[in-house]
DNA sequence: TACAAAACCATAAAATACCATAAAATAACT
DNA sequence: AGTTATTTTATGGTATTTTATGGTTTTGTA
């Protein structure tokens, strides 16, 4: 699975239609859905974007968990309600909901921007705000951040 | 299998005739059987629903698993029991019993709600309260819960 | 015949497919 | 390397289809 690097701001037309940048949607193409999954994010104003093949792996993970689990019927209760699957159109575009757009603060412009397994979608300015904030966060920290296996 | 995914309100009409979501039907259709398997939830009061090809794998789990759990026994018979298995008409549109309406408070207008491999019904003002349950159990409960890997 | 259930028909709004073009990126060729 | 040709991408506008919803007719049946 392609990862989502970079960042790429694109435009909304009149009738709400934006570009998913293509070095994007390579990554998000499936025998069964050319589309996305977006979300409102939980943490943050902006809109979460996975592959709907991520999607399906968090739903049969929850599926085995199951009924005995509560936190995980709370998440997967406000996760899959919220889950918005959006076709891709012949050339790559998609309209992003109205509650989404509201969410994120994104009006004329929105910033695609890399998070590895998946991306996020931003009101430009407020990004960069919010890296600013990020990164002093950072230098405060001292972070010793290591790299999994 | 596709997944059920976002939320639409749909409403019933005199005859009590309610559009299933497009985005849904296209996961219950089946070679053997055009509709969806509905029953009262045991844990809300909403009704759930699946396609009849999940109803047969749990059918098949429960033969497995099988004689000596009695309480994934009792579990099945009330399952089983209460099931009902409903027919699209032309349009895609049930006919919802009494019953299940009665059990999630449905009067005029109903939301459908994705949940991963099945759906549930609700009253939609009843939804909006159980949500924000929800969101207010994983912000206390689990702050750090991540949603995949 | 009366009644309920199912099949059938109609339509406005919303969603999606289609067509066209300019800008940007990539490749090809001096 | 620099210039030109080709492809890809982002963006714009229009046509067509699908969907949700309402009503009417037919069928089955009690």
């Amino acid at each position: 699975m392609g990862l989502f690097l970079s960042s790429y701001e694109n435009r909304l037309d009149t009738k709400g239609r934006i570009s998913v940048p293509a070095a994007f949607r390579s990554s998000l193409m499936n025998e069964n859905f050319a589309g996305v999954v977006l979300y409102r994010s939980f943490t943050h104003n902006c809109i979460e974007g996975l592959s709907m093949s991520r999607m399906e792996k968090i739903a049969n993970a929850t599926d085995k968990m199951g009924v005995f689990d509560n936190d995980l019927d709370d998440l997967s209760a406000l996760l899959f309600a919220d889950a918005r699957p959006l076709l891709f159109d012949v050339t790559g575009r998609i309209i992003i909901p109205e509650e989404l757009l509201k969410h994120a603060n994104i009006k004329d412009s929105a910033l695609f921007v890399g998070r590895g397994n998946s991306f996020q979608i931003w009101n430009p300015d407020d990004f960069a705000k919010a890296q600013q904030t990020s990164m002093s966060n950072l230098r405060k920290m001292r972070p010793n951040l290591k790299i999994a296996e």
